[in-house]
DNA sequence: GATGAATGAGTATTCATTCAT
DNA sequence: TATGAATGAATACTCATTCAT
């Protein structure tokens, strides 16, 4: 018999159910899902085992919210960004101001996004939830853009191949040390081919 | 007591060998490395699960060659493209091509290459894989277009940059599909940006 | 520390323990001992988790008392139906009309009989208090037997056997279905045999 | 991915699953179904937990098969009982010696009948096997008992009946020890009704 | 070299019971 | 008394790896 999930309304309660989404989600990203056991979660989370299931169905579950607690983390700090711009808009500042970001939001949440992204193949729930998270993300972003003048009628695909862009990099920048690139060269390109999508 | 591992000299041996690693390499681009178990590549190479440990160590050795299939699978395509080319360059038919191929592989190769690379960070020994074939690819098609006369200071840069921004949007195509893109506009963009970076 | 067990004198406790007992005969009725969890016990009497350990020591404690009820359940109809009988006792109207309560206790109380039952091999006390519950039930029919005149030197003997038969029978009639078997046939075969031990 | 259950060929196999069912035979009649754990089951035969898996699906696909050498063993004393009559048949000598088989299965098989026949309520797959099985025991005495001149239009139900008889007679001559009950008259009442359902 | 049966450590999940409020 | 959140021991089952043949 399936065991009743608690949708916690205490305050004491939802402290305690967000301990246990940040423990999951320190260790997804520290050594990834599988290596994840859920009695780590658990220790981490200073819980019991037990009441891991009091607060999600399975392991997955904590994943789902796992996602969106990333999402928060890493489009937050970009979002606020854009919210304390005015018109006219300095694309070349925004732009160089969203990679020093996405560079900080990746040395700080390590490697969550693809240990989260490469299961959205195992999983289809995973999946929609992420291509849910990321539509509103772009959606949000296209439409402070507009709102700030910047207009194009691809302005949804611009935004999303921006962010790509930037994802990558940024993922290159922390991660990958290709001893052949220059990262500094590399990034003046980044940033050149970014304004270019927006004026 | 270990194991001895065999680095097959007979031609059936390596061509055993070579079954495995495909039954690998599928398995894994279907359902992912976690989700795939031993018996399940021995099965499908149609060997038994004991001689698997003949040829490799352990079941992140079969990884690592999986991951040597993996690239040349997934660049022999656009690399056989550059090689037909000749001076001068078409640019915009070049880009053109290398994303048709691009999506052929994505479609064909399934999940596979995220599936791999979000292992690159639980390994240190995946990762520098991982980074190793990307620079040989990196540096194979740069060398490539310098001799076709595209040359820039930053041109390892440039190349790496494109390979990113082919790998993103292609994925993007083949599993994402967000409603609001409309993908034969975002692929114009990509197609544009790409011109960009090479003239 | 042990918790003490109340033995309730206030009738609203009194009241919530036999909700507690009757959940708990329901329950082992429908899915069994082992598919039955104390929250689900709790829940379907309508209070807490923790109270039930206020009545009951454990979740064992609470099968005693199902026992009792059971038996209570099981046996008063056919008890009530004796004592509306005056001498001359018609031997064949009470077997049959015997057959027919303990068909539709049968139909209500499900598959109580076994799920209780088949406990007493793994624990002590509940066999004891079984046989104990067997034992009064069949004392009182053959003091009522003989009371209205059908008496026997092995008049315990024939009630027992008479009740295995009849509770046989009763199980097979409602829950096994064997295509072979006229039921009819079979329950008039009964009946005879039924009667023969009291003639 | 499910595990490849090995249906086993060789003669060690088929040993080696013996042995499994052997041990899941004693250990559910001994403490029961859900008191046994399969590290004890395996344990007891003298296998790794693992290899369980390899001969049955789950814990409940062993209570299957314990379900069939139960119901060889219990009958299979009697059938060869049967086996060795010859007309004309004498009734009280084969109920009493088919009494005497019956108790001493008991004895043996302890309390597996009850333990087993009460999972049939929770689950569909043992019901059907149970009631299959005491079908084709039905069927096969009864052929006997034609093909030794004993007829009548219901011997598949007076047969049935006998058993259910036979059954809770030995049941209570071995576990249940009512004060008030004498058991040697009781069994001479049981033989009489036995005798009086084929003559 | 090759087989596939066997091993046993590891893991997600459940649930009787306790305890802070 | 009463609540229901919390505990943590227990357990079915999996799977990388080994080993007898």
């Amino acid at each position: 018999m399936a065991q009743e999930i608690r949708e916690p309304k205490q305050e004491r309660s939802i402290e305690k159910k967000n301990k246990i989404v940040q423990a999951g989600y320190e260790l997804f990203s520290e050594v990834g899902y599988y290596a994840t056991n859920t009695a780590q979660i658990a220790k981490r989370a200073g819980v019991s085992t037990g009441i891991v299931y009091g607060y999600f169905k399975d392991k997955r579950d904590i994943l789902l919210d796992v996602l969106s607690i990333y999402v928060d983390n890493a489009f937050d700090p970009i979002l606020s960004l854009m919210d304390g711009m005015t018109a006219p808009l300095q694309i070349r500042k925004l732009v160089g101001d969203v990679l020093d970001k996405a560079i900080a939001i990746h040395e700080r949440n390590a490697n969550i996004h693809e240990a989260l992204h490469s299961l959205s193949h195992s999983d289809e729930a995973v999946n929609a939830k992420f291509i849910q998270l990321e539509d509103s993300i772009t959606l949000r972003i296209a439409g402070k853009l507009v709102a700030l003048g910047v207009n194009f009628p691809t302005i949804n695909e611009r935004v999303h191949l921006a962010m790509d862009l930037v994802q990558s990099f940024s993922h290159e920048y922390v991660f990958d040390h290709h001893p052949y690139i220059d990262y500094g060269a590399m990034r003046s390109l980044v940033e050149d081919t970014l304004v270019a999508l927006f004026v």
